[in-house]
DNA sequence: TTGAAAGCGGTACCAC
DNA sequence: GTGGTACCGCTTTCAA
């Protein structure tokens, strides 16, 4: 059913159906209701790209994924992001669209989804230092947001955890319980989250009059392997730690072997606080005490982007808004049978 | 740029311009690499939109993504599966767009997708036993994929993972080993794929002439806590297995809890192989020894799919093609610190 | 081999 | 308040 249909059918002009569907006030309420009725009945809808073509509006918003033939791996949370973001969308008649494009070529991509007038705004992920992405996006004025954020550069709108705050937090939550020997597990430290992570434990121990001790941070790839390996040589030196934050959840799975491996019982004589974004199994009777942050802050994080990304396309006279969402911190029930 | 702009600019008519770059053979070869190269030159992209309301194609294949506000869960296998799709689509001039919608109103979603003329075919996800979905893309006779099954319903094409067989692999992989009492920890078994599951253990038993011992068979929601009580329990009866099937990562870390709480080596006194779909960090240096499938395995999926609607789509007269994938038996390189 | 012109399904500016 | 009509950017038929 199109609009010459339905406008034939009810004897109207295209003119008038379109404007009486349309919202526009000109029409008289009898002449309303009476096309609503119609459209309602026979379940027409408006062609979106004969819509968009008349406006000039695409009502999509682009998402590009990079991934090279080596490096295969998707970002686990990157389905949950957008699955907050698509929520947004289908509340303010927008979609989503997906491209793959090889590592190299991301910039392409966004110039391509620009040039064949697909998208009317986009959405960047993983920022690095002195982005071509970014630099594109600006020149082509095309609207974006970026998920994340490098150091030193923030002159465009993004969306971030406050990973900092969750990790000043969670050292407080530690030292608050007694602990003075607190180390860091993290990840690899060129990464911003990482480097925002340490400073937020740093500044906690600062605050607190606690010497910041080297011997007990350690950051790399965030594997099991890693989570065990750095776990045991901390409980195995002198003057060990008595808490750990960490960074992932499968360096925690690692960590957690090495505490028990020790005869250490957690929650009791060994605390951790566990940062991690996917934690899927948390609301399924996880046993790990605490954890800083959860899928569901990273669905936040796909709505607020998508919220300012909106916002900014039909409004392009504002300034588009920047968002530093608070992690959550969760402290688990204790029902695991590692609670001593 | 567009069409009439780039063809004033060469001097030929919209026509010819169209013509060389969509390859018909009509157009003088000096002619067409002129355009060609006017065309790279000014970055001319065809407007999908335009292009899309001249042909009647869209392009676009449609994903819904039901999501109640109580089950906030997204299946996290979901983002795997959409990048292989995306892989096969960028390859072949698709683009996919994604909507979500709440769970009562999955077919609503389907419908409007087609009235609006958005897609050209969609992928169904879980589809449930006399699904509604299904229905209604048949009378629509919009193009359509399922990814999964659902038992004694057939009729319609499909991909899935060969979990039966998977199983059937993995329980004979232990039978190898010299295991006789082997325990299965399920997924709730009114999901097709932990039926499917159960038959492959069930079926490679019974070929190596192995009782079928129910007291050894556990299913439910796959916790980490059901994992490890269901462990406990079955390690502190008389006569315990001496390996298990699992049927998640989850429901492993709590069955592993429970290996290790009673003193017992994994890959020496007990030997366990899990099956997931999610299994993000095996590259990663995981130290479980065994896998059934893999991350990977769920691209491959997408690709499957994407594979034969696009198929369909482009040759409506053939009958599309059902496929099993095959999981891959991943045995894992005993790096990790249980193995003895 | 090329070009003019009629759609595709809407929106929005006119005039009535 | 309503209707005629000229676009939006492309494809495709028909004529040259």
């Amino acid at each position: 059913m199109n609009l010459k249909e339905l406008s034939k059918l009810i004897g109207m002009s295209q003119t008038t159906v379109s404007r009486a569907l349309n919202g526009y006030p000109e029409v008289s309420e009898k002449t309303r209701t009476l096309v609503q009725a119609a459209a309602v009945e026979h379940n027409y809808q408006p062609n979106t790209r004969a819509q968009g073509l008349a406006t000039g509006k695409s009502k999509m918003i682009g998402y590009v994924l990079p991934m090279s033939s080596q490096h295969e791996m998707l970002n686990p949370i990157f389905g949950d992001f957008l699955a907050g973001a698509a929520q947004t969308y289908s509340q303010k008649g927008y979609a989503s669209t997906l491209s793959l494009t090889d590592n190299d070529k991301e910039a392409e991509a966004y110039r391509d989804l620009h040039a064949k007038g697909s998208v009317d705004g986009v959405v960047l992920q993983a920022p690095r230092l002195d982005d071509p992405r970014i630099k594109m996006l600006k020149e082509l004025r095309l609207p974006f947001v970026v998920h994340g954020r490098v150091p030193g550069d923030l002159d465009y709108p993004y969306v971030d955890v406050n990973n900092q705050r969750a990790f000043h937090h969670a050292t407080e939550f530690l030292l608050d319980l007694g602990h003075q020997r607190i180390a860091l597990i993290n990840g690899n430290e060129h990464l911003d989250f990482a480097q925002r992570r340490r400073a937020g434990y740093e500044a906690a121990l600062a605050d607190n009059g606690i010497n910041i001790d080297s011997s007990l941070m350690f950051a790399d790839e965030m594997t099991e392997d890693f989570g065990y390996r750095t776990m045991s040589k901390l409980l195995e030196g002198d003057n060990p730690p008595t808490a750990a934050l960490i960074s992932s959840l499968i360096m925690a799975i690692g960590a957690r072997w090495a505490i028990e491996e020790k005869g250490l019982r957690l929650g009791k004589d060994f605390s951790i606080v566990i940062h991690d974004d996917d934690l899927s199994y948390l609301k399924n009777g996880g046993t790990i005490p605490v954890f800083t942050a959860t899928r569901s802050s990273v669905r936040e994080a796909g709505r607020l982007c998508a919220d300012i990304l909106i916002d900014f396309i039909e409004n392009p006279s504002l300034q588009p808004q920047s968002q530093i969402l608070e992690a959550d911190l969760i402290v688990g029930k204790s029902t695991g049978p590692y609670q001593g």
